[in-house]
RNA sequence: GGCCCGUUGGUCAAAAGGUUAAGACACCGCCCUUUCACGGCGGUAAUAUGGGUUCGAUUCCCGUACGGGUCACCA
């Protein structure tokens, strides 16, 4: 058994294989995130496998700790591989440097196969553009022609060469696109690509082909800008007399109608909103609704676990037109998940943030969570939310004033002034009994509750919006704190 | 510029020849109410455009416009 039958050999067959396969830039686009997990849904709807590649041919490219965090952020994501680099499996190495050497074999089977020639032209040779004529010089040499043997010679003596890709120059090549159909394209259109460089590193086009199909990916899944490599994709794939995959093309996930997400114009990567405060799972669900809808009797429906995903995903929901990511209703998406929380859970996640802005110990922290919990859309909303608690901000005496609520300053200072008693005099400090307290007080004056409410609130927090009513306020705060703000207010009304 | 792809309300999108063209976000209004919110109810808003094919086109075909992608010894 030679050394391509023995790579052969080791190829999985009979169950669906994908593959995700980011280079290592430290951070994860929303597109990418994207297509990881169609990927995986893929995979996880046949029950198949799903590897992890990284592509790290890139040098010049290359990020300390980057591919940590990838790992981090698939694992956090629940995205889990099969196989990768930090697991194994059967047709590793699961890192592209690693496979350095392998693609100059396949190139040279290439050439023996006929698909592929020994070219000896010069880069500078070729460097020229177009011009002005804006026409796109293809690469077009005799080195093509050159007998095998000689060319074989030549790069013995030690004459620096490259392979490229032998494109017949007439027909049409057609592939399939799962979404996208049948695609067909004239083969004059296409140029005899480089395969293997004269560094004898192969190019991103020719590792891939030799990547998926000796790790027998069934089905490649990657963004639409390689629609239009597709074709070379498969005239290589059969000169090798390789079976070809299913194609599934992603279109991008744009910030607006013409610009895709980019990290350069400061739209968020994955990583950039957890930090901004939303919930993994939320975010996980919007994206997959970002250019996929399911059919039939789910089509009317948003919330999905991603295990639920895994049963319904189906590729022909994937569309074929560019999506707007839309922080809107990611935000709208991500206050639903905050709400469906357990209390628990909720504490969990928004103590950390609580603590930044709170920092009285006597302020109940899991009571400030619970009222907030529906009060927020995400994490990084809470502390302007909440930072009334441990300080009293300054603020105008227009917020007494409230149409609704019929209140002005005349009678804002009197329900104070009425309430303070009231507060002193309260045995139990509970929302409950200051809710019926100061009720029973607006009874008492005839007024409407809120020209007692209202006012409490205002001088309570010093804000036009709070978590809460008036009587949650002030419970939380505890009585001290509540009758020094009442008196501030009072004073303040005074002036 | 050549080639390829796309186009349903502001956004995500359903409807795969016959529907009053769903639903969601956003927006607006009303109700609830101890503020804001939550919740409930309702509303505004779309098949880019011109031709075909058909008894009938969002749906099929062609043109136009607009948008995107691609045309490297980058990935």
């Amino acid at each position: 058994m030679d050394f391509f039958e023995q790579m052969e050999a080791r190829i999985p067959h009979g169950e669906v294989r994908t593959r995700f396969a980011p280079s290592p830039t430290g951070y994860m686009h929303v597109g990418n995130l994207r297509t990881a997990l169609y990927t995986w849904l893929i995979a996880r709807r046949h029950h198949g496998k799903f590897i992890l590649r990284i592509e790290d041919t890139d040098q010049g490219r290359l990020v300390e700790g980057a591919v940590d965090v990838i790992y981090k952020t698939m694992a956090e994501c629940g995205l889990t591989h099969d196989e990768g680099p930090d697991v194994g499996g059967p047709v590793g190495p699961y890192v592209q440097s690693e496979r350095r050497d392998l693609f100059g074999k396949y190139a040279k089977l290439l050439c023996e196969k006929g698909g592929a020639y020994y070219c000896f032209c010069q880069k500078s040779d070729e460097e020229e553009s177009g011009g002005e004529t804006g026409e796109i010089k293809k690469h077009v040499c005799a080195c093509r022609d050159l007998p095998l043997e000689e060319a074989k010679k030549r790069v013995e003596a030690g004459e620096p060469f490259v392979i490229r890709q032998r494109i017949p120059h007439e027909g049409t090549t057609t592939f399939h696109d799962a979404s996208f159909g049948d695609i067909t394209v004239e083969n004059k259109e296409l140029e005899d690509q480089v395969l293997l460089k004269s560094d004898g590193l192969p190019t991103y086009n020719f590792a891939n082909v030799v990547d998926d199909h000796l790790m027998g990916i069934t089905h490649v899944v990657r963004g639409s800008e390689y629609l239009s490599s597709a074709p070379k994709y498969n005239l290589l794939y059969e000169a090798f007399g390789w079976e070809i995959p299913t194609y599934v093309h992603c279109s991008p996930v744009m910030r607006d109608a013409q610009h895709k997400m980019s990290k350069r114009h400061g739209d968020p990567s994955y990583e950039d909103l957890i930090r901004e405060g939303y919930l993994t799972e939320a975010v996980l669900n919007y994206v997959a609704l970002l250019g996929w809808s399911p059919k039939g009797e789910n089509a009317e429906r948003e919330f999905y676990t991603l295990s639920e995903l895994a049963e319904i995903f189906d590729i022909s929901g994937i569309s074929k037109s560019p999506a707007v990511f839309d922080i809107n209703k990611l935000r709208w998406m991500n206050a639903e998940y905050m709400k469906k929380l357990s209390p628990e859970a909720f504490f969990a996640k928004a103590e950390p943030v609580l603590k930044t802005v709170i920092t009285n110990p006597a302020i109940d922290l899991r009571a400030v969570a619970a009222l907030v919990q529906t009060r927020c859309e995400i994490l990084s909303d809470l502390p302007e939310r909440v930072d009334f608690i441990d300080k009293l901000p300054e603020y105008s005496t227009e917020l007494y004033v409230h149409k609704k609520s019929k209140t002005t300053l005349e009678n804002s200072l009197s329900s104070l002034q009425a309430v303070l008693p009231v507060l002193e005099g309260l045995e139990t400090w509970t929302n409950e009994s200051l809710y019926d307290a100061l009720v029973a007080l607006a009874a008492k004056l005839e007024v409407k509750n809120s020209v007692v409410l209202w006012p409490l609130r205002v001088a309570v927090s010093g804000k036009a919006s709070t978590p809460g009513g008036a009587t949650e306020l002030c419970a939380l705060l505890g009585k001290e704190e509540s009758i020094a703000r009442v008196k501030a207010g009072i004073a303040l009304l005074q002036k």
